[in-house]
DNA sequence: TTAGTAGCGAAATTTATTATCAGTAGGAGG
DNA sequence: CCTCCTACTGATAATAAATTTCGCTACTAA
């Protein structure tokens, strides 16, 4: 069963129907080179494929793509909402450069421990996390302090 | 020296003028019972004291004093920002119930060994770091389970 | 084949935040 | 205590992401 078969098969176990633009937009999804894209990512290269999907739909399909756990939705950025394709085997995190915007992901192992710790203390049922750490890469480092001649700037948190 | 004259010297430390607004501002965050606010929070609580200060004002002093760390700003949720005073000795993250949207803190020591790794790993200078727990509070895990009779529910990431 | 409904695209709307701009006031220097 | 410069202000317009609306379409179960 191919990587689409199986999400189309999650959508009919959680009763959505299989619809041309659900179709449309999966494939997509599997074929976009960037881990990490945004809604309106997704709209546009949809449109350069000539694709007749509106944007409405894309928003709609992303949510539904989340509740079924086909997709994470992150909030690596202030601006828009970023999704990522789930992978059970790889739970990870991001580290951030506030210098020229690189994102790195590392996994959780030793996290989870202190989740334990968490639930314990204060009787929770953890169900998610989000751990984010924002610096500055090796480049950026060297690259003269200061980010002068750099790019943009990133706002922490 | 008062907490508000500390804030004040802070603003002048950075070259920022002590205005009238900033100064109603200030006194407004010390005075307010919550610990996470809005910009629109703190705007509409202005109004009520009938403070003539913009809402532009209310947003651009917000920006400020998270430039010059009097302020933390967070992303609790996705609608809206939400700030907290910084407080130096008191560094920590949150637990978010998805069931009623309550907000706990705990504090982070055990995370920083775990950035140490980090750093060294990607070698990176971290300067910064988020970490967010959700899940059900036990409150909201004895109530039922599928969120009858709740508040919205919330969502997470 | 047909009926009912989930889903659709386009466009309008909502909501948070930022930019604009003419006028104001803080405070350094006289 | 004045004066002047400019950072700052309030009102409002603009922007942008995301959601809602609505009439139409096309799945799918009878």
């Amino acid at each position: 069963m191919s990587r689409q078969e199986e999400m189309e098969a999650r959508l009919v176990e959680e009763n959505y129907k299989i619809t041309q633009p659900r179709r449309i937009i999966l494939k997509t999804l599997l074929e976009l080179q960037e881990k990490h894209f945004t809604a309106e990512e997704v709209y546009s290269r949809l449109r350069q494929e000539g694709a007749g999907v509106g944007l409405a739909t894309v928003y709609r399909t992303l949510e539904v793509l989340c509740k079924i756990g086909i997709l994470n939705s992150l909030n690596l950025d202030e601006e828009s909402r970023c999704y990522e394709l789930e992978d059970v085997d790889d739970h990870h995190h991001h580290l951030i450069c506030l210098g020229c915007g690189e994102i790195k992901e590392f996994s959780d192992e030793m996290i989870k421990d202190f989740m334990k710790h968490i639930e314990d203390e204060y009787n929770y049922k953890v169900t998610d996390h989000l751990l984010k750490y924002y610096g500055y890469c090796s480049k950026c480092r060297q690259a003269g302090e200061g980010n002068e001649g750099g790019e943009e700037e990133i706002s922490p948190k």
